[in-house]
DNA sequence: ACCTCTTCGTGAGGTAACCTCAGCATTGTC
DNA sequence: GACAATGCTGAGGTTACCTCACGAAGAGGT
């Protein structure tokens, strides 16, 4: 909409002065990429799909923690809620599901209000997991911003909430 | 590998002064996520897959170009070279110039050095295409970033280059 | 020229992760 | 109690990858 300059025909290079928005957006995606890679490596030991890892990661309570409805998650999670946390139809979470507990990371229990729901719970496995998990993903975190100092690492944060909107 | 804090149970709140790398990660991670969307909106007119969009970059000489070799790339370029750059079997990106031949976005044709070799070129429909890609692609970087004035652009490009090595 | 050894693209067939639809058990409503 | 709605899962389909095998063609040794 904004008419302003989008031009993507950087033909010539970054010499001038109006900064180009498409090389900021290659810089954040690759920085994006980066970390993704290291998060990545941490959890490959364990065989764990990028699902089942944001399964883990939902059922433990982890950061999807700023969306707290009711006093939910903390002890267990039905398969339709974890479907709408992953963003998926609540059939593929059954499968998710499926191969966690075929890891010994969850386990399927009754749901005591409701019998025709099931309740997921990580097992002691998979808590240990996730905490394992967690702690790769912030080591890649921390030797990536490493590389700037602590002025610079608050301000890229404020930049990227504002960004983040 | 550093020791350092990786502490990632930053349960309480960004009030303390040693700021979380694992917050920026998330911040990051969202911006990223909200770059692609964008991104993502302005192909999904054209029913291009993700690969295939990737594909018509590269052989429009779209930002593989840093790894310029010969004077290829420039008119056409091998199934193979295809493949290495999507990093995908070349198998694979048999498949991905199908789907893109059959939108008739580009085409096969001999390769007049190496008869075994196929030289796949973009139609001008498949130019017109990524064209209006890049575009949208830029706008919605543009008004992304808009948020942010020239000062704080120039610090985040170089902040992010340092991040993505 | 011939015989190999490699490389190029693709047919055949397999796997993983999604999906929709149908079916069963259960719940809530009247 | 009858009935629609809800929660999970079996059945089967799609998509995007993969590996393996093959025919065509180039490269090199003798």
């Amino acid at each position: 909409m904004t008419p302003s300059d989008a031009s993507g025909r950087t033909t010539g290079s970054p010499t001038g002065s109006s900064m180009g928005s498409t090389e900021l957006a290659d810089a954040l995606m690759r920085a994006a990429r980066g970390l993704r890679r290291g998060w990545h490596a941490g959890l490959e030991p364990s065989g764990l799909s990028p699902h089942q890892a944001r399964a883990l990661h939902v059922l433990g309570g982890g950061r999807g923690r700023h969306s707290a409805r009711s006093g939910d998650a903390a002890d267990g999670m039905r398969i339709s809620e974890l479907a709408a946390a992953l963003r998926i139809a609540p059939r593929s979470a059954t499968e998710v599901v499926d191969g966690l507990a075929e890891k010994g990371l969850a386990e399927r229990g009754p749901d005591l209000a409701d019998r025709r729901a099931v309740v997921v719970r990580l097992t002691d496995a998979g808590t240990a997991t996730l905490a394992h998990a967690d702690r790769a993903r912030a080591e890649a975190a921390a030797e990536l911003f490493g590389r700037l100092d602590e002025t610079e690492r608050a301000d890229l944060t404020r930049m990227l909430r504002r960004l983040a909107d």
